[in-house]
RNA sequence: GCCGGGAUGGCAGAGCGGUAAUGCGCCGGUUUUGAGGACCGGUGGCCCUACGGCCACAAGGGUUCGAAUCCCUUUCCCGGCGCCA
């Protein structure tokens, strides 16, 4: 949520930025409806101070036992003009708010102009593509080979989905154990949310486009399944006002998400690259606003020497304007190197600065008297398993279609060193 | 799922038809060499340049001249019963 003053003093700003974003919005419609809000707000005012004024003249004169028969008669009448007056601004409140709900986040400075994901810009590369002597397979093929997945959920829940079995089940859980060991032992908070939001908070957390193609519901509620734990944890602060020394807050959240992907074609469509549901593992943080490239900076690290450890190649991009998030104001990916060449997105670690506390109406307690401000929220993924253990089974496979296990799991293995058949 | 009780400011907690006490915490001021203490003031949101006004007692409706207070619906919390991994 972008902030009404804004709105109202600095639309150029704003223009700016969706400009930049390739995004169509009706900002002048919604200067609009906020012109007449204001306008209608006064006539309301003003009508229920005079109501209030004879209220109390009721009140008084019962005290004393006197005759009201005229005030109340007054009242009357006033009542049916605020009606016809309050309906009205019902009326205007609502449709000014969805629209202000529905306006895209402002951009930092540092993000570059662009389209797609194709005018993206790197910022950093680790890690050599391995060289392999012999004929590399895809994961998908190995995992088959393997007998570690198993498509037969296709058949029997849909497209997107599969068993995942044995060692490969395993790494799943390995993956999600290392990375949580990792980060609690950095002083990030672990959370399991609920894996459903009801759509009224959920809306809050996030800006859909569109949710009911989005978002999985759940069948006879109000539900629906979530697609990132990012969501439910922020959500858990709904209207909280945090006392100063209460921040930063660092979680580590943990759960499944679950995606309906819909409109997406083509390459990568096959396997784990693209799943209707995968487990993750999310940092997210709550900090005051001065704290924001600090955390920023500190949460990137993290998943980068996750997957340095695991000797997985990557390479960090800042998403350009078109390629951010509406819901965001920066967004760094980190793509992991796969077999056929390309760098592919496994991790992104975005900040909204108050975009999302102002939905949400999250807040901390400023030194000044009781003075408040919104807090700033970012997140980032820290390891979401399967698009690692796609890369991590491509990147470390064996001529014999074998898959080396790096060291630093090994022993959320069971000190296997190696995945192979049985 | 059924029956009963409840939801009030950052927290605790009164009010139970006449328009939101009080305590704690926090911020500022006075006093003090300083700290502490004491005292005074401030501590929800919105509109307004300002003066000032409006709203807010879980959410949404209703009754009433007037609702935190009475009625209905919904959500959540606490008991009791039931069901259950």
């Amino acid at each position: 949520m972008i902030p009404i003053e804004t709105i109202r003093n600095n639309p150029n700003k704003i223009k700016e930025t969706l400009e930049k974003r390739k995004e169509e919005f009706p900002l002048k419609k919604l200067r609009k409806l906020d012109e007449e809000w204001r306008k209608q707000k006064k006539e309301v005012d003003n009508l229920r101070h005079e109501k209030n004024k004879i209220n109390k003249k009721i009140a008084k004169k019962k005290k004393k036992g006197k005759e009201t028969e005229q005030e109340i008669q007054q009242m009357k009448e006033m009542k049916e003009q605020l009606e016809t007056k309050e309906e009205e601004i019902k009326e205007t409140e609502e449709k000014r708010k969805e629209l202000w709900m529905n306006l895209p986040n402002l951009l930092d400075p540092e993000v570059p102009e662009g389209k797609t994901e194709q005018d993206n810009k790197e910022r950093k590369k680790w890690g050599e593509p391995t060289e392999f002597e012999f004929e590399t397979k895809t994961h998908l093929e190995l995992a088959k080979e393997l007998d570690i997945i198993d498509e037969k959920a296709s058949e029997v829940t849909g497209e997107g989905f599969y068993y995942l079995k044995k060692d490969l089940a395993m790494l799943d859980y390995a993956l999600q154990k290392y990375a949580i060991d990792q980060l609690t032992e950095k002083g990030y908070e672990l959370i399991e949310p609920p894996f459903m939001l009801r759509e009224e908070a959920y809306k809050k957390a996030t800006n859909v486009d569109k949710f009911k193609e989005d978002m999985y519901g759940v069948k006879d509620t109000d539900k629906y399944l979530i697609g990132t734990s990012e969501h439910p944890i922020v959500a858990m602060h709904k209207d909280d006002v945090f006392q100063k020394e209460e921040l930063p807050k660092k979680y580590v959240g943990i759960s499944p998400c679950f995606r309906k992907e819909a409109g997406t074609h083509g390459k990568y469509r096959k396997g784990l690259y693209r799943m209707h549901q995968f487990n993750k593992v999310e940092q997210l943080i709550i900090c005051k606003p001065e704290n924001e490239e600090k955390y920023f900076n500190e949460m990137q690290e993290n998943a980068e020497e996750l997957h340095r450890k695991l000797e997985i190649p990557y390479r960090v991009v800042i998403n350009c304007s078109g390629d951010t998030p509406k819901t965001q104001a920066k967004t760094y990916d980190t793509e992991l190197l796969m077999v056929d060449g390309e760098y592919r997105e496994a991790i992104s670690n975005s900040t909204s600065k108050d975009y999302q506390a102002r939905r949400l109406n999250i807040k901390y307690e400023k030194e000044k008297y009781g003075e408040r401000e919104y807090v700033y929220t970012l997140n980032s993924t820290a390891i979401a398993t399967s698009r690692t253990m796609l890369a991590l089974m491509e990147n470390h496979q064996t001529k014999e279609g074998e898959i080396k296990i790096p060291e630093t799991i090994q022993s959320y293995m069971n000190n296997k060193k190696k995945i192979k058949s049985e």
